[in-house]
Order: structure tokens, then C-alpha cells, then sequence
DNA sequence: CGATCACGG
DNA sequence: ACGCCGTGATCG
């Protein structure tokens, strides 16, 4: 039934394994001599944070000796207690039940204080998020290099679920990656100063080449409106030359469906190059909301997360009310989206469980028997979630395991280093045909029948950073 | 060893 | 219990 017999019949899981162990062996090189002076760099840079920081502190009459910055129940004595500072009613994953006591300082936490507090006060909160951001690069500036195996290169362990205990994997049939966990490296500037991506190199003589499957969740769920509706809206909103999906769905919810104005004039007027202009701040933020509303509603999340997670332009939370008008309009424009939702619903209801694109079957019984309306609604946000993440793996699974059996790239010596979900990271040696070289991955990566386009994007470099 | 925080998709 | 899947450092 469904979408898993429109696919390959078989998930093709002894491929991917053994691909996953060649990628285990290919490694990749890493930057020691950066690593190390970067890290000398942050730590004396963490040593500045740390010094003004403690003038902060005590600027406020605050002398408990040997303060550590990085206990949570410290910092909210200092900054809750001592200094007598509203708890924030917000942080990354939603609400604070301020009313049983709980108080948060994550960085959604001291993003609303800094906000709302004295001026003489703010400064010592921006310090705090800065100390941790530096800390945050050192702990991969330190401890990388330790894991150059005498070969010279980086062997990380990673795997598909299902495997035994000491290896890494998911429920999703994604991989999963550690020692150390390539996956989690920063990749947004502001979060790390320091740049560790630089330090993942191309060995001597070679290049990266990095592919990455565009919007691939979002080609799968494509895939799934054409194989149960037949409904092509979202299939070619991801086609190749349609405008980006999510500048026109900022337009049309904000703009037409909402009819707010920013930059002083109504957003329904603005072209779509707009949205993704370092000229209107404003309107790139809109495409940044709804990015995360149509990702957020993929995953389960409803107008109540929204309300604390979308912020106005006073950066205050925008309540269930504007979430829920905004959720309202983002499904009115993509209909397929909430069939999606209702249909996946009752399947789960009625079959304890869900099917992904590679056979696999997906166990919900385990909530839904429990007959606790609770538990049901989680299976049902796990039911929708798990044929686009379980879809996506597949896809990019098979693109490995193709990508490694291919023996014109294999005598061209390229060798695939890295798999992040929708992207593949390979060094190819300089000298090689690189636009063959291209030619032929991207191929591999777009083979998987789907009844949606799936496009790649490509880029080089010296390191992973550039690339 | 659970909770908090932080990083990625 | 109102967002899915992960790894890991650190605190108490």
C-alpha cells in the first residue's frame, strides 16, 4: 500500500553498510596546526570573556568565591536570586512553567532578558553567551586532533540503526556519526568565531567536493502528496527553475493571506529576490519564520509551539492567536500538507504504526494501545515525521551505496569522507576530471525514483568550510 | 546517572 | 506531555 512498492523493493542495507565501513576506512584529514593555534587563540580569548565577566559579577556585589559560569544552578542564583532578574518565560524548546519554579538560561532565555533588563545589566548577559560560544569551538579545537589515527587521518564510527550497541544509528535508518561526532560541527558563523570547519582539509594533492540534496525532506513529503493524491503543487513548487518555496510562501502568508507591511510598505508588493536580500533585514526574517513554521509543521509542531517560537518585530513571542493565522495560511497555500497530516493521523490510529519508503515498518503500538491522548498524539507527530526523515535516509543511503560501487570514480580516487543526512563530502584528487567527477555524483544522487524532482548542489574546496 | 545546554540535519 | 532524529561536555 501506500508509497514503499512505488520504490526499490529492497532497502538495500548490506550496501550501505558496506559502504558506511569503506567511509570508515577512506577518513579524512584534518588540520592539527590550525586546531592548535585556534585553540590558543579562544583560550585566550576565553580568558578576556572570563576576566570581564568576573567584573561584572562583582560590580554587583557578587563575591562567592570560585563561581563556576558553567553550572546552570550558579548562574540563576546570580542572576534570579542575587541580582533579582524576571525568569524568562521562554527558551529553546518552548515555555517556562515559571509558576512551578522552573527557570531557564539558555540562549533563547538570555536573548529575552537581554532585552527587558537594565542597561547596566545586558552586557554581562552578552558576555555570558559569548563565553559559552568560545567554549563551544574549544571543545572541538581541543579535542580533534586526538582523534588523527597514526595513518595520519580521522576514522569516525558511524552506522545505521539496528546495529549492535558500540556503533552509532537511528530508528530512521539515518546514520549517526561519533568519535567524534562530524555531524555536529558548527556550521553558522556567529556560533563559532573560530571556524572549525576550516580545519577539515583535503589531503595533499586533492580537493573536497561537497553534494548536498536540496530540501530533501521536503522532496520526499513532494513525493508522498503525488503517490497518495496525486497532488503536484508541491512537486513542482521544488521543481528545477520554480521560485524559492519559501520566499514565495513568506509572500503569500505574510503578504497576502496576513497583509502585513514591513520596510513601510505592504510585504504582498515586494519581488520575491527580496526575501533573500541583505537590503530588507525585515523580509529575510519573514522567509526565515516561515522556513521554520513549514519545517516545525512537518515535524508535528502546532500554533502553541509556534506561539513561543516566532517573535514579532519587538522580538516579543507572537502569541497562539497570530501562530495559529499564520499556521492557517501556510496550510491553505500547500492543501496537501494538512491531507498529508489527517491521513498519516488516521493510519496511525488505525494500524499502530507507519510504513517508510524502504519497507521498513515504524511501531507506534507502543502509544497508541496505551490509549492516553497524549501518547496518541505523539505517535501521530512520529507518524508523520518518520516517512520524510526514514525517506531522506534511504535516498541518501543509496546514493552512498552508489557513489562506492562506482568504479570510473574509485579509479578517479575519489573517496567519500563524510555523510550529514543530505549531504556527502568526498576528496577527489586535483588532477582528476573534475566535472566528469561531478557529473557522475550528482547522478548517483539523483537515481532514486521519485515521483518528485530532486535537485543536488555542488561546491569545492580546500576544506570543508570553503566547499 | 538524570538534567541542562549546545551543535547538526 | 503541545517539534522529529541524533552526540557529547558538564554539573550535582
Amino acid at each position: 500500500m501506500l508509497w514503499s512498492s512505488t520504490l526499490y523493493e529492497t532497502a538495500r542495507v548490506d550496501e550501505v553498510e558496506r559502504s558506511i565501513y569503506q567511509m570508515e576506512r577512506n577518513g579524512f584529514m584534518l588540520d592539527v596546526a590550525y586546531c592548535d593555534d585556534k585553540r590558543r587563540l579562544a583560550e585566550a580569548d576565553e580568558a578576556e570573556c572570563m576576566g570581564r565577566l568576573e567584573a561584572w559579577r562583582h560590580s554587583f556585589q557578587h563575591t562567592v568565591a570560585d563561581f563556576n559560569w558553567a553550572s546552570s544552578q550558579q548562574v540563576i542564583g546570580l542572576l534570579h536570586d542575587h541580582l533579582d532578574l524576571p525568569p524568562s518565560p521562554v527558551w529553546k524548546k518552548g515555555r517556562v512553567d515559571i509558576r512551578a519554579g522552573e527557570r531557564k538560561l539558555d540562549e533563547t532565555a538570555l536573548d529575552w532578558l537581554i532585552h527587558r533588563v537594565p542597561p547596566t545589566v545586558a552586557p554581562g548577559l552578552k558576555e555570558l553567551i559569548t563565553l559559552r560560544r568560545i567554549r563551544g569551538s574549544i571543545k572541538y579545537l581541543g579535542k580533534l586532533p586526538g582523534f588523527v589515527a597514526p595513518d595520519g587521518y580521522v576514522h569516525p564510527v558511524s552506522g545505521p540503526a539496528s546495529d549492535s550497541d558500540d556503533r552509532a544509528g537511528t530508528i530512521t535508518w539515518r546514520l549517526a556519526c561519533k568519535n567524534p561526532e562530524v555531524m555536529q560541527i558548527p556550521t553558522d558563523p556567529r556560533k563559532d568565531p573560530y571556524r572549525v570547519r576550516r580545519a577539515f582539509i583535503a589531503p595533499p594533492g586533492h580537493t573536497l567536493l561537497v553534494a548536498d540534496e536540496k530540501a530533501l525532506e521536503v522532496v520526499v513529503l513532494a513525493h508522498l502528496l503525488v503517490c497518495l493524491f496525486d497532488d503536484h503543487q508541491l512537486a513542482g513548487a521544488v521543481a528545477p527553475g520554480a521560485p524559492d518555496i519559501h520566499s514565495v510562501n513568506a509572500r503569500r502568508v505574510f503578504g497576502e493571506f496576513l497583509d502585513w507591511t514591513r520596510h513601510g510598505r505592504p510585504v504582498k508588493g515586494f519581488p520575491l529576490e527580496a526575501f533573500q536580500s541583505d537590503d530588507f533585514p525585515q523580509l529575510k526574517q519573514l522567509r526565515q519564520d516561515i522556513k521554520a513554521v513549514w519545517y516545525g509543521l512537518m515535524y508535528g509542531k502546532s500554533a502553541y509551539g509556534f506561539a513561543t517560537s516566532l517573535r514579532d518585530e519587538n522580538d516579543n513571542p507572537v502569541g497562539e492567536e497570530v501562530a495559529g493565522r499564520i499556521v492557517e495560511a501556510l496550510l491553505a497555500a500547500i492543501p496537501g500538507v494538512a491531507r498529508y497530516q489527517n491521513y498519516v493521523a488516521e493510519y496511525v490510529v488505525r494500524h499502530h504504526g507507519i510504513p517508510g519508503l524502504g519497507g521498513a515498518w515504524c511501531d507506534l503500538s507502543y502509544l497508541t494501545k496505551t490509549g492516553n491522548e497524549w501518547a496518541v498524539k505523539r505517535a501521530i507527530r512520529i507518524g508523520q515525521n518518520y516517512p520524510c526523515q526514514e525517506g531522506g535516509a534511504r535516498i541518501i543511503g543509496a546514493a552512498l551505496a552508489d557513489i562506492t560501487a562506482d568504479r570510473v570514480l574509485w579509479d578517479a580516487g575519489l573517496r567519500v569522507e563524510r555523510q550529514v543526512h543530505d549531504e556527502l563530502d568526498c576528496r577527489v584528487p586535483t588532477a582528476s576530471d573534475l566535472s566528469m567527477v561531478k557529473d557522475r555524483v550528482e547522478a548517483h544522487m539523483t537515481r532514486f525514483p521519485l515521483k518528485a524532482p530532486l535537485q543536488v548542489s555542488l561546491g569545492y574546496g580546500a576544506n570543508w568550510d570553503e566547499a
